[in-house]
DNA sequence: TTAGGTATGATGGTATACCATCATACTAAC
DNA sequence: GTTAGTATGATGGTATACCATCATACCTAA
């Protein structure tokens, strides 16, 4: 039963939300728990402690007596996301940059540079360099409770990126050189300026990823 | 966070949190699954899922094989969770402020004068009253998200306020001054200065609870 | 033919039961 | 007397079983 180390429930948290992440479950799709227990092996009951997990992070919604379907995506809720993270990511990136080790910087440039030397990218993994690069630069923060917000933050918006069949190279060589100069002021320890620019970087992200939302082309449908 | 209906799940969440904001509850604590739904006279299986949402709200922590017991507080968390607020609520307001009807404001106003008519106010309904004159100041935003999260930083800030015994009638009327310039720059829509004067209460209050989180005599102990 | 009601099946919610694990205490041996 | 090992009880985790509720489809009656 006991899977080594991880639990029972976790791994269906984990496997239910890449899967709604990757859009083989659709929006407004009903999650069965006995069919989902059957799928894992298990009873109801983890399940349904994924379920509750998977509702507080905010990928499905529980109503009493009609168990869990998955939520449905709008250009109202990114662009909320990408509010929410303007509000706090400069925040943590300040607090994070006096104790940001060479080391950690270091790693946040090899990011770059695999983000760069990879030509022929997915959608999937070019957003989880993206996020990768974005957390290096947090580890310095002490603020754990305001990480693990932003890291949610990061995985809801992986839905919105991986329902387009492609996200537009134009958009990432100019987040890519937005990434660049947010790393060369954190390295001159600027942290001003590296705030400045980050926020710069969320709202053009923001406003990307809307006008894709509108014009874009969907991958399922 | 959940609502769920009345189901016996949020009662139990509902008391617990209660129980966990007042004190009644130590830090370290430990929550025992059956004793708890022996009190509430059900099984193990919706006082675990009521556990589920107390972790994912902040209150308690939930180890493999321990169960769960009650967080601990700290005058860091206590900053970072200003920090948090301060990071969002300037947003949430401005955002709040264009769609913010007359009635709100008269509402908010309403607040205002309870807090102020009310001499002998505990600190609980001091605390309240306060989470719901900026609620009331918020409703005009269409973010639910944000307006989610910014509720549950109040929720557990409320411990910290719990466990003084008298937060101090200086800090009262400093706060309720700062109140009534935030109230009159919304009435004058005057988005920008509300936003700043807010900043300002939040840092105020970040600072004062500093002090007595340091210098103040606790309650239980 | 249509509408309404009932029956049946599917599904969610919760209690009971069982097992694994951890902690604690007691006993035995050095 | 102290320490280590084992046994027992407490507790958490999960499966099974049962019940309530909701949806759907079929049947009956007007």
């Amino acid at each position: 039963m006991q899977k080594r180390g991880q639990s029972t429930v976790s791994n269906i948290y984990d496997e239910l939300r890449q899967a709604i992440a990757k859009g083989e479950l659709r929006e407004g799709e009903q999650l069965k728990q006995a069919a989902i227990g059957e799928q894992f092996g298990v009873s109801k009951i983890p399940v349904r402690e994924a379920l509750t997990m998977l509702e507080a992070d905010g990928f499905v919604t529980l109503t009493a007596g009609k168990g869990a379907t998955v939520n449905g995506l709008s250009a109202a809720e990114a662009e909320e996301i990408y509010l929410m993270r303007i509000g706090l990511e400069p925040l943590v990136l300040r607090h994070s940059l006096p104790n940001l080790s060479v080391i950690g910087l270091a790693r946040a440039e090899s990011i770059l540079h695999t983000i760069q030397s990879l030509d022929d990218i997915t959608q999937e993994q070019w957003h989880m360099l993206d996020h990768e690069f974005h957390t290096t630069l947090y580890q310095g923060s002490p603020h754990e409770r305001m990480k693990r917000t932003v890291k949610l933050l990061h995985d809801n918006l992986a839905r919105y990126f991986a329902i387009y069949k492609s996200y537009g190279m134009s958009f990432r060589t100019e987040s890519d050189a937005e990434h660049r100069q947010i790393l060369e002021a954190c390295k001159a320890k600027d942290g001003e300026r590296a705030c400045a620019i980050l926020n710069q970087h969320l709202e053009h992200g923001s406003r990307k990823l809307q006008t894709f939302l509108q014009n874009g082309e969907r991958r399922n449908e």
